[in-house]
DNA sequence: AACGCATTGTTATATTATAACATTATTATT
DNA sequence: AATAATAATGTTATAATATAACAATGCGTT
């Protein structure tokens, strides 16, 4: 039997670090342009890469933004239960760590007989400094 | 005083006609395909009809799908807190419309010293004919 | 009529993402 | 070590999604 990969590749390595340098979302173009020097070329081998990376959690994508940023929950155990809030003014993003709310999200059952097995949050609003704009 | 719009224009009206006969979500060149007939050749026409009934809250994006869907709640009142299932097999969206959730995310605060505005939730798994093939 | 503003029409282009195919690397099994 | 299975890479081309820029029109208000 083939076991589940437990390291990351080359160019998964190169991106994941790029990713996590930066402490804002990053566009996959962004990242392919910053990664040239170290050799990915095309779009593919960026979007290869963070596919792998956002399927064992170690990055998510901000859907609304079309953005990819670094976990920042330790072992990622909420790849699959994410929660961003995001400044509609500034952009900055944060991921929301908050055990009552993971909970409450992740036993969530409504009458139509499913069961959900992952969700992605997203809240939106102004950040304490563009408040006080 | 210049009021608020009130109605919808001719293209919005084209655009969330054809939105709403589809009882699942579709893509934006989908639309402008579909609509060809009714006199829109552009895209900007479909996307500026689109940013109005989001904006609006007849319609709603599907943000990990790049697809639109109407609105289900009856006046949208909640076109600032959506949530939705999603099947990941066979692409079935329903929105899903329970006030404990809503209340509950939009009554959620953090540490951040944020207010949130605003929230998109989409929950993911199977729905119940998938799961029972 | 004159103004302000939303909408429209149009062409071009930017941005985001995947298809297809050949090759190489890694790990597991024999 | 040879074989097979799986994953990753490299590359070119193209698909899918979305916006820029600018001119024109429609409509309610003054
Ligand atoms: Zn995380
Ligand atoms: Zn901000
Ligand atoms: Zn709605
Ligand atoms: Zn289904």
């Amino acid at each position: 039997m083939v076991q589940k990969q437990e390291y990351l590749s080359k160019n998964q390595k190169i991106v994941l670090d790029h990713v996590e340098k930066a402490n804002q979302p990053l566009k996959a173009y962004s990242i392919l342009y910053n990664v040239q020097k170290k050799g990915l070329k095309a779009p593919l081998q960026v979007y290869r890469a963070l596919d792998k990376l956002v399927e064992i959690g170690k990055i998510h994508k901000i859907e609304s933004r079309n953005a990819f940023v670094a976990c920042k929950n330790s072992n990622c155990i909420v790849s699959n239960a994410t929660a961003f809030s995001i400044c509609e003014s500034c952009e900055k993003v944060t991921e929301i760590n908050n055990s009552k709310l993971s909970k409450y999200l992740s036993n969530f059952e409504d009458n139509s007989g499913m069961k959900y097995s992952k969700y992605n949050l997203e809240f939106f609003g102004l950040c304490k400094k563009c408040k006080n704009k």
